[in-house]
DNA sequence: TCGAACTTTCGGAAAGGACCGAAATAACAA
DNA sequence: TTGTTATTTCGGTCCTTTCCGAAAGTTCGA
């Protein structure tokens, strides 16, 4: 497979942008070249207009599949496995918003709950901790909940009211009044 | 300074949660130390309380500081700079958040932009590559106005939104009709 | 201007992560 | 089966990042 200067651009700037989003960078690279491909293409394919290695192609590819960004398809008639990756932005980029929040943020609520609870106890010296310690607590949670309400909105909804417009004078119209 | 469990616990899990977060495990420790303390610290004493090197402590507080997330307060009588976080939780985020676009999506915009400029020009071959990027691009540039207009509320408003409840219900409310 | 207290810079060691290629495994046709 | 093609696993190397400690730099009182 050719790449033109554009599209190695792109692939190239995927990949670096990539290792900024936590991703590493060749697997990055995978996903955009998919990303930018018409039909599916074969492991040999990517390693070869890539120039990686054919096992660490393979290696990535699971990466992609485990985050559900790239799907195995078969094609009549060849044995091997060809893989396509999702076509729509928005479902993409909610999956890995989805992903980060698991890694990023689920952890980190964990902890803190646990810290919590066996500070509740002692009620002691820690004072001013605790404090912080809720205080940040209490912020996860309100990201959180605040996450999965937008998460239960059909995607459809969500491009309508990113693309509104002035959201922000229109939640403040919807705002209760403040004290 | 000494450690409790619960704040050792806490700096600990911070410090590895910093890293998910494209941040520097002792940086983050360091932040979190800060975080914790009633009373802002010495480098001396983050360096003894945390057991790394006085120079690591010294070049992580300044990335500290170039994030914003930390302060350089001086006490009466005492030579010595120390050094205090932020203390509310949200204006906290709302920095790491800016400065992840920054790092994360402003890169990508650009290169986006130049490429579909560069195809632009050639009326060729590309046509299915410059859909995709143009999808990309539309997408990019309708999270970062979304992005600017909840920057530009007040964080208090931010806040309370954030804590409505429902929020789903709302917007969908004040949508237009969809055809 | 000297020296003490404090801070920063910097080279290099150590640790961690990414990537390769050889070998093992699996899938299939003959 | 057996050979052939496709895929995965894994040990080791390379590359990057982190972190240390020594040395240099800065600030300030005497």
């Amino acid at each position: 497979m050719e790449l033109t200067t554009a599209t190695k651009e792109f692939i190239t700037h995927w990949g670096e942008m990539g290792t900024r989003w936590g991703i590493n960078r060749t697997v990055a690279q995978i996903h955009a070249l998919l990303f930018i491909s018409e039909t599916p293409l074969t492991a040999d394919e990517i390693s070869d207009t890539l120039s990686i290695a054919r096992s660490t192609v393979s290696t990535g590819l699971h990466e992609l599949q485990s985050w559900d960004l790239v799907r195995i398809v078969h094609m009549l008639g060849d044995r091997r496995d060809h893989f396509g990756t999702r076509s729509d932005v928005w479902e993409m980029f909610s999956i890995v918003l989805n992903e980060r929040r698991r890694r990023e943020m689920d952890p980190t609520l964990n902890v803190l709950r646990e810290i919590m609870d066996e500070l509740g106890d002692s009620e002691s010296e820690d004072e001013f901790t605790r404090e912080r310690l809720q205080e940040l607590l209490d912020f996860f949670e309100t990201i959180m909940s605040l996450y999965e309400q937008l998460e239960n909105l059909p995607l459809s909804s969500v491009k309508n009211i990113a693309k509104m417009g002035n959201l922000a004078g229109k939640l403040l119209g919807i705002m209760p009044v403040q004290k």
